[in-house]
RNA sequence: GCGCCUGUAGCUCAGGGGAUAGAGCGCCGGCCUCCGGAGCCGGGUGCACAGGUUCGAUUCCUGUCAGGCGCACCA
């Protein structure tokens, strides 16, 4: 792993590097066969009797060396550089670990690395000058957000959010789906209540939208411009009134996300592709490569050549392209555009669409293993014990507005993420609504307004923060302490590992740790004492916490406050 | 029928091949002359099932069973 600047990071490049001199030198010294260097691990063990690290290098070397494995290990020990930092103890346990056991203030340097380095602590580097794009909700512009749109604004914003500060250079995209079909139904609904409104007789079509929302959309449209489509030609009237509901759908969709703390970068239009031949264009291109064909009057992509199991419309029998070769071309942009990297969040319900989407972009020269599709199940919405019931054929769905005005901003964007996306979630709304220590959103941002809470209270008492330079920090030998540095030191890598899998649900739960450790330690600890040396060093282990909470909740969207 | 996701504690969920599998909630019992009790401490049962790979499998592979979602000239 490379590219993190942590310490613990640090400490573990460093026994790796040891270990590998230990080999080398033991085959130096003809105590070991000449051996290929295996993929070990210095990993963390679970159990505390096993040390702060622990390598499983000598069960991998048996059958090359011809020798035990705990024999290996012996001999690796005795050849093991001295003078390695805060190291006490090295010994070999269980079928053949390698235990390190270190001085445990070891951790304490994380303590001043985090009030050095403040909103940038816990960045890493695990790519250089990369850009990627983030595409996420893309929700039809026809209606209001809901609760599934409500986890992939928070998924994706998170999401986007972790990779910008592993190093990622992040593009959030929104894509409108203002072409094709829905569209046309979209038209034919509005003019049905156009015309109900204005008492003449309309009927909004099977598989048209029924949404009051869309009443309400007519109605303000009416409101500003009254009757004169009435008897307009009936494309105008069409246009007209897509226009200005696509305009009015869209800028609620834009308001809703933003309040829920979510800016795009680019918003893109489907119809724009159309427009500018870019759908075509792509065509062309797959056709000049073989991948189409004509059948029963339609145009096929050959997604079969790719693994698919069927092959897929592209353009219909009535000459219309279909979503699909829309979202090739689009997708063919992203890559024209110069993403070393392109990122979708869909709902479960989509997962069908990624192997033909992988498909026509190897089709067309990319690599589709740039191209990576997070896929999320389901959201339930709970109240009262029971099920919350979502329809959006009826009308009857919460909407990002409602669960916003419910539960809040915050609490709604941590349940989101709280969980792994291929996890379905069960959002219990009365849960997320409690101001108590059972709502975990509140227990994580309690913790940082404690925190605040005690530098006000040092204000007060009118001294202040220490200078790190002066402070020794060695005073800190409390358990509670140095679990707690133990953890600020992990931020770097959790950072990286929710990176690598794109899994903000490991931040949260990282976070709702440190809070724990910073309660646990709050409760039997003073900070601010007559002591002024322990009470620096223990300002500054809370200044440390503070920077990884806000940071860790920075990364959710959500907030940290200094009072509550 | 085929494909994808998921089966871990009473409930909701974590667990990048490692040594004795964790958290929150719920339940029971404790802790405030003290920087915010929106807090802390203690109490326990579990990897759906069957094979395989491996020194070692909750983790990887195969199959079975169960739940969710897909399998349109819809998006």
């Amino acid at each position: 792993m490379s590219g993190i600047s942590g310490v613990v990071e640090k400490m573990r490049e460093g026994l790796r590097g040891a270990l590998a001199d230990a080999l080398a030198a033991a085959v130096e010294a003809g105590q070991l066969p000449p051996v290929d260097m295996p993929d070990f691990v210095v990993e963390v063990p679970r159990e505390r009797e096993h040390g702060d690290f622990a390598a499983n290098l000598a069960m991998l070397l048996p059958k090359q060396a011809r020798m035990a494995p705990r024999k290996i290990a012996e001999t690796l020990l005795e050849n093991l550089p001295r003078g390695l930092r805060w190291l006490e103890r090295v010994e070999v346990a269980g079928p053949g670990f390698i235990n390190f056991h270190l001085d445990p203030r070891w951790v304490l340097e994380a303590v001043p690395l985090a009030v050095r380095q403040q909103a940038d602590y816990g960045r890493v580097r695990l790519v250089d000058g990369k850009r990627v794009q983030v595409e996420f909700v893309s929700a039809n512009p026809t209606g209001l957000l809901h609760m599934g749109n409500a986890r992939g604004a928070a998924l994706g914003d998170s999401i986007a959010a972790i990779l910008d500060f592993a190093g990622w250079q992040v593009s959030r995209e929104y894509y409108i789906n203002d072409a094709g079909n829905q569209i046309k139904n979209f038209g034919l609904s509005l003019e049905a209540r156009y015309f109900q409104l204005l008492g003449r007789e309309g009927e909004v079509p099977e598989g048209g939208y029924h949404g009051q929302d869309i009443v309400d959309t007519v109605r303000h449209y009416i409101e500003q411009h009254g009757d004169k489509l009435l008897d307009a030609d009936r494309r105008a009237r069409l246009d007209t009134l897509v226009q200005y509901a696509l305009a009015e759908k869209i800028g609620g969709i834009k308001k809703a996300l933003a309040e829920f703390g979510v800016q795009y970068d680019v918003w893109f239009s489907e119809q724009s592709l159309h427009d500018t031949g870019k759908v075509d264009e792509t065509l062309q291109q797959l056709r000049e490569r073989g991948r189409l064909y004509e059948r029963d009057g339609a145009l096929w992509f050959k997604a079969s050549d790719f693994g698919v199991e069927k092959d897929e419309v592209v353009v219909r029998k009535n000459g219309i392209p279909t979503y699909f070769a829309a979202d090739i071309a689009y997708h063919r942009d992203k890559f024209e555009r110069g993403f070393d990297r392109v990122i979708n969040i869909w709902g479960a319900d989509h997962h069908g669409h990624v192997p033909r989407m992988k498909g026509a972009m190897a089709a067309l020269g990319y690599d589709s293993d740039a191209l990576d599709v997070v896929i999320m199940q389901l959201v339930r919405l709970f109240r009262g014990g029971e099920i919350v019931r979502m329809s959006k054929r009826t009308g009857q769905f919460v909407t990002l507005e409602e669960l916003m005005e419910e539960v809040g901003r915050d609490a709604a964007r941590y349940f989101f993420v709280m969980r792994s996306a291929d996890s379905h979630l069960d959002f219990d709304l009365d849960l997320a609504r409690t101001q108590s220590n059972d709502n975990p959103v509140y227990y994580v941002q309690y913790a940082h307004a404690r925190i605040c809470s005690i530098f006000r209270q040092l204000a007060e008492q009118g001294r202040q923060m220490p200078d790190p330079a002066g402070v020794n920090l060695e005073l800190l030998r409390e358990e509670a302490e140095l679990a707690l540095a133990r953890h600020l030191a992990d931020f770097p890598e959790e950072v990286a590992l929710a990176a690598r899998q794109l899994a903000p649900h490991r931040i949260a739960r990282y976070v709702h740790e440190v809070a724990g450790l910073l309660h646990s330690f709050y409760n039997v600890h003073r900070v601010i004492t007559e002591d002024v040396e322990l009470s620096n060093a223990r300002l500054l282990l809370m200044e440390a916490t503070r920077v990884v909470l806000r940071n860790a909740l920075g990364l959710l969207g959500v907030s940290a406050p200094d009072k509550m």
